[in-house]
DNA sequence: TCAATAGTTCAATTATATTGAACTATTGAA
DNA sequence: TTCAATAGTTCAATATAATTGAACTATTGA
């Protein structure tokens, strides 16, 4: 049974949250998920299809440890939201700043 | 002679900044940088007297690379400037909201 | 029961960061 | 003019992080 790792509010860092946003692809996924605003699957999220699948683990497990997104699994597929409030509260407009160049 | 390489406004990017900035000491660097307001030495910036000047030297050199700073030599040292304007023009306000939770 | 799905983990390779040592360029003093 | 000191760069070696294929786990649905 996969048990995910979350920071909790106060343990997320801006060199963690920077980091996390500093790769293309995973800045793509966080688009993603801001456009859905909801629950998505890994795969759905996935930035490109050529990409590999353990590539994609280790992008979505980068950007849980820093605190952007919570990942639950559910059934067969594991279901990412982004932690939006939670960055927001520590790091009020951060997210919004760097997203608004996005893309 | 050393010459140094400085990418055009159009030519920084997001992720570059963000990956440049993600780094603890390279974040404390800029921030001393916005402090002083002016040219400063690559020693005269650094974070911390324990760390190799070689690294020292290619911390200044992703900053440079991603556009943050711009580098002059001017006699035996280097003037280090922020390049503020530029990100501003580039990215207006990512810099200020960047470095609002520096430190 | 078993194949399909969705992802994780592992091991190997590749890429990036850190550092000591050797180098370059400039200055200032003997 | 020589030469030591200063301020950094570059190089080569090592250490750390990213990417991927292959094997694995867990869940679902037929």
């Amino acid at each position: 049974m996969v048990q995910f790792v979350h920071p909790s509010i106060e343990d997320i860092t801006l060199t963690g949250v920077l980091s996390a946003l500093a790769d293309p692809m995973r800045l793509r996924i966080v688009v993603s998920m801001t456009e859905k605003n909801d629950c998505m699957s890994c795969s759905e999220a996935a930035p490109c299809s050529s990409m590999a699948k353990s590539t994609l683990s280790h992008h979505f497990r980068i950007l849980r440890e820093a605190g952007i997104i919570r990942t639950v699994k559910v059934g067969v597929e594991n279901r990412n939201v982004l932690r939006s409030e939670d960055i927001n509260n520590r790091f009020p407009g951060l997210l919004n700043e760097i997203l608004k160049y996005a893309n």
